[in-house]
DNA sequence: GAATATTAGTTGTTTTTGTAACTAACAAGC
DNA sequence: GCTTGTTAGTTACAAAAACAACTAATATTC
């Protein structure tokens, strides 16, 4: 924290939205080379694919609710991977409202190598830490977002 | 972690980009509140202010490499800080390549009163968690930050 | 000391995001 | 059955970020 006699407070380092900030772009710019670079896929295309590939089919709505990614930015994802054609739509008949988004084929196979290329990104990224570390680490950042 | 036996690896909770993301994000809307609604700056800006109210007057060049924050969006959030007589910039005579920026009192008074509450934010911030939490998050996160 | 390279900062253009208004389908109330 | 309301998703427009090309000043090299 550094109080010092002149009061001008802690170091910007030392101030938390900035540190978690800080924290999250330096992860995040790594793994985007593996779909960004590879697949010429946008984070939230990345994550649409992971929701799709990891939990199967669902709605726009559901990957809404689970990620509180706006409404927009998946709706502009999906469309972007529908013409890479990663990903295809079907009309629930029963409420023509619902699209059930799924992976095709090939979205499922780009899906395989991102989520081992995750695990390995995951696991090299534990390193840094000691156990007990790794967890309360985790711990913490699940309570911060709300998780 | 939760390996299962489909070998889907892990939830994406479990992934620490997206994790850390979630985590920033949701520590960064809470606090944009003081400096957007109040002050109408931006990010890029509040972080400039801070600089230059906790560290003095510098060149934008010095807080590029402090913060590393791209220098055009440092010369854009200095354009609009000066529009807003938040700041004021004095070129050096020795190279006139330079630009000493530095607060006006009014930007120094604004500094006062995020620096406040930013402190104030970040007590409120550490009673989430246990000294020792508190105490190994940070540890983390400028690890992974590389500060 | 003239040509070349480097550095600080700006400007212009393209992507991406955020916000709000929209369409289409369904649901409820009467 | 016809208003009114709600929900899923898209589209249009504005704000912000990313990237590249630029200007002006200083350094370097021969």
């Amino acid at each position: 924290m550094s109080e010092n006699s002149d009061d001008l407070g802690f170091d910007l380092v030392d101030f938390m939205p900035y540190l978690l900030n800080q924290a999250a772009e330096a992860t995040s710019i790594e793994f985007q080379h593996f779909y960004k670079a590879r697949y010429g896929m946008l984070r939230t295309e990345w994550r649409i694919v992971f929701h799709l590939g990891r939990y199967g089919a669902m709605t726009a709505k559901e990957i809404c609710n689970r990620t509180n990614m706006h409404k927009t930015k998946i709706s502009r994802g999906v469309g972007a991977l529908e013409s890479k054609r990663y990903l295809k739509r079907e009309i629930d008949t029963s409420d023509r409202r619902l699209e059930k988004l799924s992976l095709t084929p090939q979205g499922a196979r780009v899906f395989g190598e991102l989520n081992k290329a995750a695990q390995d990104f995951n696991a090299d990224f534990a390193r840094l830490f000691s156990a007990e570390e790794g967890l309360i680490l985790r711990r913490c950042l699940k309570r911060i977002a709300g998780l």
